[in-house]
Parts: C-alpha cells; structure tokens; sequence
DNA sequence: ACTGAAATCTTTGAAAG
DNA sequence: CTTTCAAAGATTTCAGT
C-alpha cells in the first residue's frame, strides 16, 4: 500500500487540499505539467487511498454552532466490550468531530461541536448514560485560531 | 451576515460537507429539487460564507504522518504582545493544524500533525524558543477513533 | 511517461412559465 | 421561485510520440 511520491504528486496534493474546486487545467499549470498526466497521478492517488473523500468545509459560527469543546476522558473500564460499546456511542454522534485514543494518563480525547452550552450538557448526560467514564474535564474553546485540514507536506 | 436557511438548504449543505465532488445533477436529486434552484442556493451560501473552501482529505498515515499530538499549554504570560507573537508562531507553523484559545484553567490546546515524535519534539523546542510558555503538556494519540469536518446540522 | 485532441458530462446563465 | 434550454467549460478517454 506504499506508493512512491515524486515532488509533483507532492505539489498535487499540496493544491488539492488547498483547493480541490480548481480546474485540472490550473492544477497541471501550478505544478508545472499538464491535464492528462495530473489526472493520471490523481487517479492513482486516489486509488491507493492517499486522496480520500473531497468535501465542502462549512462556517461552524454563521449556522449557529458557537461552541466547541475538548472533552478529556479517564475509564476504569478497558475490557473489549466496554470499548466495543463506547466507540460506537462516539461513531453514533454526530457533534463528535474527532476522537482519539491516547498514550498516557488521560484515555480518550474528543472534539465536540455543538450549538450551546446547553447542547453539551445534553451529550455529556448522553454520553455518561450509555457508558460508564471514570472522569470527565470538558475544555471549552473561546476562540478558534486556527483550522486546517492540511498535512504539512 | 445571517442568512435563513430552510430544509433544502440544510439538505444541500449535508451533501456538500459529505462529498463536494459529486454532480449538481445528484445533488439536486438527492435533496428533491432540480440543478438551477441548488446552484442558486449554493451560490448565495457561498457569498454569505456558509460554504468555505472546498478542499481534498488526504490519508495521513499513508502519506508518513504517524504522530498526532494535542498539545496543552499554560502560559503566565496574557499581554497583547506576547499573544501576537504567539498567534504569529502557531499560523506559521503547518504541523499545527488546530489550535484554540481556551476558558480556564488551560489556556490553549493545539492539535500538532507530525511524522514522528522526534519532528513532535522538533517542532516543541521551535515553539518554546519563539515564545516563553508556563506549562506544555502533550497527550499522544495511538489510534484516531474518529475524524470529520462534518458539521451536525 | 507526456501531448493533443475528441467525446462526454457539468456548470453557468438567460429566458420564460 | 422553479424549469427548460443552450453555450461555455471541464473531465475523461484514447491514439500518437
């Protein structure tokens, strides 16, 4: 599943996650090539699963979703189906954007986007019912500095 | 800046933040209207700034970037100077890939994208040496459960 | 592998119900 | 506000280098 990057797959995707609207044509331009060879290298790309799906990033605040929190997580629990149980909880809920497994002291971290305060403590009481968490700290984000979705290729 | 949205503009919206890559065609099916009307209605989100940037999700673990860190930072430091310089430093760097300002006792968290721990540590000594912070805590990820720029409309 | 061009499909915008 | 239609433009495939 290993596939051998040249420097202009790298300046392909470097524009594809910049902009994935643009036009092969401007694409081939910036990375100094042309149409067919581009797309080839596209095709390949994504067919080795290094380009996934290509979507749409939507202003969070002007649709009314004015808080976002990290949510740090401490269980007693590690036996398989308690784990089993929990992903899902998290795969099942829409206001968790990203969840992680973690190395250490603190077991489990989530990004969550709801549309208030209140919209939280509905999840957390969610949440705490389905499965059993030994300690919850929620963090709650005032400001976002900065967003990407970029690799630093 | 608030622009009303109806059921239609929701659907349209859950389709692009799903796959922008599909045809207006589809869309317009999928969502129960034809390609003019949603090619209005996009157009107008886009103005408003409902709809962002169309981007590419690349597959970080097959392109190298087997480390992600989500980094907790304390600082003694709240001028507006210090803060500058600090927001300068984060936007700079582009294994920063998240990074809010926070409510209580943690000031700032950071999600950090990098190939391994010693470009983590790399780009910690870099951080540390721009501008003095109190306390850095990083929580290493082993697994990504769960991961999208999906808003739960 | 790249080029150029043909066929197909999409987007865009005008016109009209 | 929606539908239809036609021109402009983009994507995709293919033969030739």
């Amino acid at each position: 599943m290993t596939v051998r990057l040249d420097e202009t797959d790298r300046k392909i995707l470097l524009q594809l996650q910049q902009d994935a609207a643009q036009s092969l044509d401007d694409i081939a331009r910036k990375v100094g090539s042309s149409k067919t060879p581009v797309w080839n290298r596209i095709r390949k790309m994504k067919e080795a699963g290094i380009i996934g799906a290509q979507v749409a990033l939507l202003d969070a605040e002007s649709l009314g979703f004015d808080a976002c929190f990290f949510v740090l997580i401490r269980t007693s629990e590690h036996e398989a189906d308690w784990q089993a149980a929990f992903l899902k909880a998290l795969k099942d809920r829409p206001e968790v954007q990203e969840a992680h497994r973690l190395a250490g002291d603190i077991d489990y971290i989530l990004k969550v986007r709801v549309r208030n305060a209140r919209a939280y403590d509905a999840f957390y009481q969610a949440l705490i019912s389905e499965v059993k968490v030994h300690n919850v700290t929620a963090l709650l984000s005032m400001e976002q500095i900065k967003s990407t979705t970029a690799l630093p290729l």
